[in-house]
DNA sequence: CAATTAAGTTAACCGGAGTTAATGATTAAT
DNA sequence: ATTAATCATTAACTCCGGTTAACTTAATTG
């Protein structure tokens, strides 16, 4: 399958701190990635970030405003790590889409599966303190923690790095500090 | 439409303050609401209460985990006004949706929609505060604020009652008090 | 290696939300 | 009509997150 994304799209390189696509731009094409890793935020208008997911290699991300609404980007995605990904012009999508009835199951299934998250994410916003969200956090991408800075956790979680230092010693991931 | 659902379902009446599912129960069925009022809601272990959406005449709500993965139902819907709906079984939901393959595309944009609205409340409780979000919600629900009472409000919102209420009198809502 | 930069932690202060309880106001019930 | 019950508001207090700034440590660079 990798294979047939490739003929619909073009495979491309972004090193640590390139924009895939950035909040407010037209585009709305279909991103695969490959390897390494991005996040999708919301920067507003007070210059303040609010990460929504971390995207890494096997998924895909594409702003769903952008590409079936044809509204501007809802959000922006940097890479993290240098990635590989594979960039499919919207329209591309579009037509495989239409032209492709066997598809729609495919595409049923993968939008319920995104609403799904979505609804996993609500839950946590809406019923989890800050602290509760980060211990979750720490289980369920175990394997993310150390490719991410602590500003970027905040950020996903809706704190300051500040607040999340508080709350890292607070449940006693910081150490004791040294005595004078 | 409204006399093709009928022949999969029930037509049931629930009087303000019924269950239509509970949280943790199987279940699984699609409601559609005809006319009245629900809220579906999260309940916590120790009892607090986290209101993912109020729905209204004309549209649907099952918790997906259950229809669609079979899991409990993740979340309550109980009753806010006397309401007249449609109770549709589970296995009619599906039989009808594998037995009728030019339903996919309805399916489809209903899904999309589901995820671009889950999206919006991701943006809300993640980038705008709980003052920010009373007023959006003012503007956008404006014509089921009088329906509400202002518990409902602040649990949708994700505060308590009291918190509510000082928004409201910080925002200028409510009067100055009589002198004494 | 020294110097600079960036990232993480800590401190101090402020403001908003949670909690509990008291008070008002409106509605329902006897 | 009086009582009871429910809902909204307010007060007092505590706790936690935001903000700003200082400080530490690590990583980069000259």
């Amino acid at each position: 399958m990798n294979e047939q994304l490739k003929k619909l799209g073009n495979v491309r390189h972004f090193p640590k701190g390139a924009f895939l696509f950035r909040q407010g731009d037209s585009g709305g094409n279909l991103f695969f990635i490959q390897s390494g890793l991005v996040k999708a935020y919301y920067e507003t208008l007070d210059g303040k970030e609010f990460i929504k997911s971390f995207v890494t290699g096997g998924e895909f991300i594409a702003s769903m405003q952008a590409t079936v609404a044809g509204n501007p980007n809802s959000f922006t995605v940097l890479s993290l790590e240098d990635s590989v990904v594979i960039d499919i012009p919207k329209q591309a999508v579009l037509n495989l889409v239409t032209d492709n009835p066997g598809l729609t199951d495919v595409l049923n299934s993968m939008l319920l599966k995104l609403a799904m998250k979505k609804e996993r994410r609500e839950y946590e916003l809406l019923c989890m303190s800050p602290e509760e969200r980060y211990l979750l956090f720490c289980e369920r991408e175990a394997g993310l923690l150390g490719r991410l800075s602590q500003n970027d956790i905040a950020r996903y979680l809706g704190i300051t790095p500040v607040a999340l230092s508080r709350i890292r010693r607070r449940v006693g991931f910081l150490m004791d500090r040294p005595p004078e």
